[in-house]
DNA sequence: TTTTAATTTAATCTC
DNA sequence: GAGATTAAATTAAT
């Protein structure tokens, strides 16, 4: 981690929480000592297509040694977490007028919010037009922000900086997309335009 | 994809252009960063160790001569910086690293760092569901396997050796991150608790 | 439906 | 090998 001051250790930390799951992996251990059950060659019941790629979660249900569904033992601590409590969104808040239902937009947003964390994941952060203005700018320039730069970012923009890391990550996938695809279209382009000649 | 549209395909160049052709915008920039703080300039490393890297998997698909031109995975680098899109033989991309005259340190780190990624970075490997069972297994009893057990799994799962040991440190790594935050949810319930009595 | 924040993990780099 | 970081692939919220 990159990240050396405290709240952002922290921070990452609490976003990692869900992922704990130190102590689930001992429970799972089940199975014979022997060779051949240590490298699978006894060949395993419902036929799985070799061949596929891992997707545990697509069926959770089946999949008992999995130590993903573990962070739903500690969803006390999501409850109690304040650190994404603080991160209300002031347009969303407006919103509360329009409400006539048995509870408050922000109620709701509170229960998605716990839901989030019963999912183990973290409420979708709303970045402020400025913040992504900010963000956008510093990208154009430096597309690959190095930790002084991403506390820097964090704080002035009010941030936390693993929110400045993603930012990046994404918006790096994202430039990466729409250069494939333009690349893609030239191709094209090119393609049709040699055959009409 | 639907969004594959012209006007964004045209649009995204035409951004990615502005990049090419300077900093058109930054008087757009209304934060107080410093040119050098967000170039990363600040942050001095040493020396660049020079040495290619080994990527057979480069040369397994096209090889022959030195063409690089027909890899799938478009450099972004190219487009963004303009070194980069006249020369595509390794020789002149050295002189370019060995520029030190007009590039910093740091530049030229994240030159190399970028090209290594986007140029010669091996496809990422979709382990089947049963090859991780199988290796989730082995590390279940031992964590540390020597060259001939994983040379034996190597044969076993139809993969290279390289890839179980690259999958066990991986493993190693994500255990030990979720000993450290397990650690650190407890501390955090102890010292909670402690203050609510 | 589209965009993008968030997540997981294989691969890379530095030490 | 450890540790940090990244890209790739994906999920899911808006």
């Amino acid at each position: 981690m990159a990240g050396t001051s405290l709240s952002a250790a922290t921070a990452s930390v609490s976003q990692n929480l869900r992922k704990v799951s130190g102590f689930a992996e001992k429970k799972t251990i089940q199975c014979s000592f022997s060779i051949e059950s240590i490298l699978g060659l006894e060949q395993k019941k419902d036929g799985i297509p070799a061949g596929k790629p891992h997707r545990p979660w697509v069926d959770a249900c089946t999949n008992l040694g999995d130590d993903r569904s573990s962070h739903l033992q500690i969803p006390v601590v999501c409850y109690e977490n304040p650190l994404f409590r603080a991160n209300s969104n002031p347009a969303q808040e407006e919103k509360v007028l329009r409400c006539e239902n048995y509870f408050s937009v922000t109620e709701r947003l509170s229960f998605k919010r716990e839901l989030s964390w019963y999912r183990g994941r973290r409420p979708r952060t709303a970045f402020t037009r400025n913040q992504i203005e900010v963000l956008e700018n510093v990208f154009k320039i430096n597309s690959y922000p190095g930790i002084d730069i991403r506390e820097e970012l964090a704080r002035k923009l009010d941030l936390d900086e693993d929110r400045i890391q993603i930012w990046f990550q994404n918006r790096r996938a994202k430039l990466k997309r729409s250069h494939r695809e333009s690349q893609f279209l030239m191709v094209k382009n090119n393609l049709t335009n040699s055959l009409l000649e």
